[in-house]
DNA sequence: GTCTATAAATAGATAGAC
DNA sequence: GTCTATCTATTTATAGAC
């Protein structure tokens, strides 16, 4: 097992480069799809350097799969931590993951492809990520439930209700410009901050019984 | 190009099972990663049948998404079509794509997949499809509009906040249960009815301007 | 219609030079 | 740290027997 220290001479962000690249790879084409000679070439580099700083494919996945879960992770923590009334915790719960997908390109797809996969490339570390998203936004729903703000509701729902139009809505986007060329026109005007004050208010709608 | 036609002899569904199998496989692992000789086995059946019955993997894989997308536009095209008002569309929309996706266990784990990839399997048959998804539930909106009950609202926004939160769903079921292992008990107990009819108060919600 | 055997290409991984 | 060359396994696809 390669264990590369600091660079030491001309290593321009080798690293990081690779990780780009491969984040771009496994986005477009999966896990099973992303080609090791593809991932190398867009980082204009050796398919050798890959297993040099990495330890196989499955390890490069998952390192990338970590620090997406994570970002949203230690995000969603801290709006769940701050001093904000709960509406308001609500709202930056939503910003938090629309920022962080919108940071990386790659994450609303790998998102997709690692539900439909059932997690199956989430080591632990990553999948307690997972599990503290869902535990962060449980928490805000029970403050606001004691502050009699809100109804309780099942966190899964409203999860659902904030990442599955978020995620859609970021990963759509290839797919809509095709539609639009198809003859569906309508698809593609639609602004970044309408979509996410959408969701924002869908949620509290929910929480705050204003459906019926 | 091989021409099977009708089953002559012991032929049980062969091309069924194949079929079966595929999108089984398909759903599982996504297009690069489905094995042929795989799909063959679980149909209890030859790698060179599959051959026999299809050009290759990529028209097996086409041949399940035409079917998938084909079955939810038809379902929803009929909701668009019927007498209901337009309050009761919306409904039905809703529950065609979630009886179409609990029909088949490998739809939403391969709706994901293919947004992820930007469509790239869906040829233009396969596309009309998806587009006709989106014009039934604009034209849905329409009559609401013109009925005044509905505001008019993008019907992009009002389609991802019923598929995403309806994929997820359904899609999220084997990875919850490991979330539920890892300590978040909350993720498992959730009523498919339950589901459909908060993810049908959100769209109406929505364009009856509830949201508010 | 169904199978065996095999061709042909692809792609993950490593050894070793510089 | 970076590259070339290569080994090896996997896997799509086909030829041809039954």
């Amino acid at each position: 097992m390669p264990r590369p220290g600091k660079a030491t001479r001309a290593d321009a962000g080798t690293r990081e480069r690779l990780l780009a690249a491969a984040a771009a790879e496994f986005a477009a084409r999966g896990f099973a799809g992303a080609n090791i000679d593809r991932i190398a070439d867009a980082a204009r580099l050796n398919k050798a350097m890959i297993y040099y700083h990495f330890t196989n494919k499955a390890a490069l996945y998952r390192e990338i799969l970590r620090d997406m879960f994570g970002a949203v992770q230690a995000r969603v923590r801290e709006a769940a931590a701050s001093g904000a009334p709960p509406a308001a915790k609500i709202r930056l719960f939503v910003t938090a993951i629309a920022v962080e997908a919108e940071a990386r390109p790659h994450f609303p797809p790998i998102w997709f492809r690692e539900i439909a996969e059932g997690g199956a490339h989430l080591d632990l570390e990553t999948l307690r990520h997972v599990a503290d998203i869902l535990k962060a936004l449980g928490q805000i729903i029970e403050e606001g439930v004691r502050a009699r703000q809100f109804k309780r509701v099942n966190p899964v729902i409203v999860h659902a209700g904030i990442v599955g139009p978020l995620l859609l809505y970021f990963a759509t986007q290839p797919l809509r410009q095709r539609l639009k060329k198809a003859g569906v026109p309508a698809a593609v005007a639609l602004g970044r901050d309408d979509v996410i004050a959408h969701i924002q208010n869908v949620a509290l709608g929910t929480l705050e019984g204003r459906l019926l």
